[in-house]
Formats: structure tokens, C-alpha cells, sequence
DNA sequence: GTCTATAAATGGATAGAC
DNA sequence: GTCTATCCATTTATAGAC
């Protein structure tokens, strides 16, 4: 059901990749540019260089486009995940303090970036038109990040490094304050992105205070 | 400079006030539900029981009558603050956690209403075209809850009660992991509001954390 | 398959009568 | 001050030629 959203054809004479990947191009910075509505077509096929015959030939309708954008966007936008199995050979030596540093000091340069807070403020302003679009982004995003954590946390207290008996609740915490008042500041507009150096001193900030509470 | 957004005038035949709240009451709905482009100054009208040109009568355009909203939503949307002083006579008894306790079911009591969170998606959206708007709705909002926690942390701090000499610090991590991740899953559409049991549950355990990590 | 030109609908804002 | 009726710009989506 529905209408076409890759270059290839059923049948008949095959679309231009190139067009197809510069309007999704287009489409993706004019909808985080100025939202949903904010994108007229006229828009898109201009700076796409196409025309708006060949934009509606590529894509159904305003719609489909939009969930083109975000799905692809989706699958790009993510965050290189730390060893999820707790194998003793491969398990990485380093005490906990430190892989939790380096997962929050990743995790915050992806959050820290202007173009995921236009995501999130665009699929935020649509979730009610797109549930699920939203459940998606969710998904592969945020909530994968958590269980990623999660299962640090959990084999952390297997091996005795740290006592969390909910994992699943001490890795919501800790992003959550990784994540702190900034991250709606920046949302807000109210605020550029953090250095590097701030980074890392908050998260290490963070961290200690999650470890204190959660140290034997 | 501008136009009038009260019911006063400057000195001709006084605007009715009922049609102003009216058009401010449909107006404050259909953007909450639809965002700034959803809704239409046609439909905002005929919501109102008001012609188009009663409503550009009372205000010049689209963007004066969505800022008009947004100011007095800030207005009204106030959490009771507890006391700001630190006078040993009115300080509250209560030990802290229970004092902290209230705090945080209080906040995410208003943070549980759906419309509260069409708000602020609301806002994020439009922050870039109303930066001031974002500025005021934050000073008023979520700064001045951080800025009433580091006063109660402050307090305890300098009674002993624990230990905390970064006040405002400490309240950013402890209002985020109040809010946690359900805040996301409820800003996008995901999850309904937590109940007031529920959110007790959370409150508990993160202020436990907090205070497990801020102890002596 | 792609383009130019256009149809059909909607939205913001205003003119003039009462 | 309020209403009815309307102008003008913009937008989505399509028809027909190459």
C-alpha cells in the first residue's frame, strides 16, 4: 500500500537516484529548518533542483516525504553503542567510572549537536500527527541508548563494581542528568551547544554523584 | 509600539472584554492543539463566536494574538514555590527528604498535565521565530523551580542537614531525574500521564538517590 | 521520467455598511 | 466596535507536452 519511497520501480522506466536522494536532501533541511509547515514543496523541488512534477512522482504526497526525512534520519543519527554482552574475555578492563565518562561524554556530543535538537523539536510538534514516527525515533533513540547503559549497569553489578539492583531505573537517572537543564535550554533556542571541555566536566560531575549513591 | 492586547483602549469606545477572553480562550486551544500554523485565524473566529475582522480588531495579527497567549499561560501555569527565606522561626520543621518529597510531587504533578507539555512543545517549536517568548517562559518556568530547589538545598546545606555546596548544580540533577525519561516518552505522544501514585514511587526513589550521594 | 503551466483550495488581512 | 463579503498571496497537487 502506499506509494514508492526508494528509487527503484515496479516496472517501468527507473527514477533518478540522484534526484531522489537531493529532493530527501532538501526536504530534510527546509523540515528542520522551519517545520513541517514551514516546508512548502515549491521550496523543496527548487532546491532540489527538480521540478514539483518530479517531486510529487517520487513521493505521494507533503506526508509521505516528511516520513521519508525522518526515517532516514532516523537511521543515521546513531549512537555508536558500547559492548552489550559481558563475555570476561572481551569485557572492557576499565573501572566503571571511566566507560560511564566516555558513554555520557559520547552521548552528550550527539546530544549537543543543533541538528538533533531541530529533530527532536520537529517530531516533538508532530507526534500527534505522526505517532509512529515518534515511536520510532523513541525507539532507536533515546530508549536504546538507556538499555545500552542498562546493560552496563547490569554487569557492573554482576561483577560487584557497583550496587543496581534496577538498572534499567539507575540508566534512566543518569541520562537524565547527563541530559540536565541544558538540553532544554538548547531546545528552547536559549543556549548554544556545549564545548568539549564543558562536557566532560559535567558528566563527570554526574557520574561521581551517580557512583556515590550507588557505591557499596 | 504595537497593538493593544488588553481590553482597555486608549480612550474610544471601550472593546468588549468577554470577546477578548473569548478569542484568547479559542486561541490558547487551537494552538496548543494544532501549533502556530495549525490554527487558523478563520477558525479562531468561529471558535470564538467572533468575525475575523472583531479579531483583528483586538489584535493587529497572528503573531501579536499567539504571543498574547503565550504570556498568559506563563501567567497562569505557576508552581506554588515554597518559601524562599531562611528564617529559623518559619523554616519548615520537616526533615528534608520529606520537604523534597512534596517538592517533587508537586512539580510533576503540573509536569503531568497533558497540556503542559503541549506547551512547551509548542514553545520549542517557535523558539527560533520567538526567542523571547522562549526566554520568558523558561525564566518563569523551569529556572525559577531550579532556582526554589537550590534555595531548599542551600538551607539545608548551610543547617547541616546535608552536604551540598554547589546548590544549583545539585537542583538541575535533581529536577531532571524527577522528570526522567517518561517526560520525553509524554512530550512525544508515547505515554499518557503518570498517576499520583506513580509519580510518589519515582519521587522517593530519585530523592533517596539523591540524598544516598549527598550525605555525610 | 521530467518539465512548464495551471487548477483548486486555503489562509491572512482588509473595505465598507451598520 | 462589530459584522458580512472580499482581495490577494501562497500552497498542494495535477494535466499535458517532450
Amino acid at each position: 500500500m502506499g506509494s514508492r519511497t526508494g528509487p527503484e520501480t515496479a516496472g517501468g522506466r527507473p527514477k533518478d537516484p540522484d534526484k531522489h536522494a537531493a529532493i530527501l536532501a532538501a526536504a530534510r533541511d527546509l523540515f528542520l529548518g522551519g517545520g513541517f509547515e514551514g516546508a512548502s514543496m515549491d521550496r523543496i523541488a527548487r532546491d532540489a533542483g527538480v521540478s514539483k512534477a518530479t517531486l510529487y512522482s517520487h513521493f505521494a504526497d507533503k506526508e509521505a516525504l516528511f516520513s521519508a526525512c525522518i526515517l532516514g534520519e532516523v537511521a543515521r543519527s546513531q549512537l555508536p553503542m558500547p559492548q552489550p554482552p559481558s563475555d570476561p574475555r572481551t569485557a572492557d578492563p576499565r573501572p566503571l567510572a571511566k566507560r560511564l565518562d566516555e558513554f555520557g561524554r559520547a552521548l552528550l556530543g550527539l546530544l549537543s549537536r543543533p541538528d538533533i535538537h531541530q529533530f527532536g523539536r520537529l517530531l516533538a510538534a508532530q507526534s500527534l500527527r505522526h505517532p509512529r514516527l515518534a515511536q520510532l525515533f523513541y525507539d532507536a533513540g533515546p530508549k536504546s541508548v538507556c538499555d545500552a547503559l542498562a546493560g552496563m549497569l547490569d554487569d557492573a553489578h554482576r561483577r560487584g563494581e557497583v550496587i543496581c539492583p534496577d538498572p534499567a531505573a539507575a540508566a534512566d537517572h543518569l541520562v537524565c542528568m547527563w541530559k540536565g537543564m541544558h538540553h532544554m535550554r538548547q531546545e528552547l533556542g536559549l543556549e548554544g551547544p556545549r564545548s568539549p571541555r564543558q562536557i566532560a566536566a559535567h558528566v563527570a560531575r554526574c557520574t561521581e554523584l551517580f557512583l556515590r549513591a550507588h557505591r557499596s
